[in-house]
DNA sequence: CTGTATCCAGGAAGATACTG
DNA sequence: CAGTATCTTCCTGGATACAG
C-alpha cells in the first residue's frame, strides 16, 4: 500500500538506528575508538561522567550491533580491548560531522538558549510572535 | 593547563549538543521538518509512536536551542507552524550523512545482532575471541 | 583489571482530562 | 487545533558490593 512508506514509520531503519545512536555515550564511545582501540578502564577514565555499568552496557550494546569488536588477551590480570569493526569504522565520518556541528554551533546554540530563558520568565507585553493571516492560512495545502 | 582539553570532558561543547541530539524524537522532527515547515498535529500523525507530550516537550527543547521556530497564526481555530531556523538548516546535512549511514547499513548491523543473539545464549564451545599473549600485551602504552 | 549483581532514587514517558 | 496539567508507572542510571 505504501509505495513510499515515510522514513517516520516506527520500522524504518532510520528509527531503528536511530534508537541506537540516541546514546550520547555510544556516540561518545565510537568517536573515541575511531583513534584506536582502546581497554576498558582505559574508556572509563577518558570518558568523564560515565559510569562503569553504563560503560559495561553501552559497550555491549554497540558489540551486539556489530560495530565494535571485543578481544580478551589472556594476560594476568586479564585485559580486554575494545575497537571499531570495519563497520562501526564506516560511522566515523557521519559522527565527525556532527561532532565538527557541534563546536562551529555550540556558540549559537548556548545564545539562543539563554534568549529564551530570558524572555520566558518574564511576564510579556510582546511575548511571542503572532501573525494576523487573513485568508491565506498557511496550511492550506 | 589543559592544551588540548579532550572533546569527552562533561563541559565540551560537543557533550552538549550531543546530549541534545541524543534525542530521536528530536533528530526526527528535524529531518522532518528539513522538507518545509509544518503544523503541530501534522507532525505528530507523522510520527508514529510520538505522543503528544513528547512532541510538545521536543519541540519546546529544540525552539530553545534556537533550531527550530514557532509561529502563530492567528486563524480560528488557531494554527501553528513550526520551521527551521537559519541555525537548524545547518544542522540538516549531518542529520541526512546520518540517515544514509543507516540506511546503507541497517542490513549489516540487523545481521550482527543475530548473530550476536545467536552465540551469546548458548553455552559456548568456542564463544569468545580470546588470544594467548605473552610479551606483548596491549597497553603496553 | 574487567566485569556482573543488587538496591534504589529520580526522571522519562504514556494515558487521561481539561483549557484557550 | 494546539497545547497544559496531573497521575502513575516503568526504566534509566548511579552507588555499592562482589566475582573471575
Amino acid at each position: 500500500m505504501e509505495q513510499r512508506p515515510n522514513p517516520y514509520a516506527a520500522n524504518c531503519p532510520t528509527r531503528l538506528v536511530l534508537d541506537r545512536l540516541a546514546d550520547k555515550w555510544a556516540v561518545l564511545l565510537l568517536g573515541l575508538l575511531a583513534s584506536g582501540p582502546q581497554r576498558f578502564n582505559q574508556l572509563r577514565r577518558e570518558v568523564e561522567g560515565l559510569s562503569q555499568k553504563m560503560l559495561s552496557q553501552t559497550l555491549k550494546g554497540l558489540q551486539r550491533d556489530g560495530l565494535i569488536e571485543r578481544t580478551v588477551f589472556a594476560t594476568a590480570p586479564i585485559t580486554v580491548e575494545y575497537a571499531l569493526t570495519p563497520l562501526g569504522r564506516t560511522l566515523i565520518s557521519p559522527i565527525e560531522a556532527l561532532r565538527l556541528w557541534a563546536e562551529s554551533h555550540i556558540g549559537e546554540v548556548v545564545a539562543a538558549q539563554a534568549a529564551y530563558d530570558d524572555a520566558g520568565p518574564a511576564v510579556p507585553v510582546m511575548p511571542m510572535k503572532v501573525q494576523n493571516v487573513g485568508a491565506g492560512s498557511p496550511a492550506a495545502r
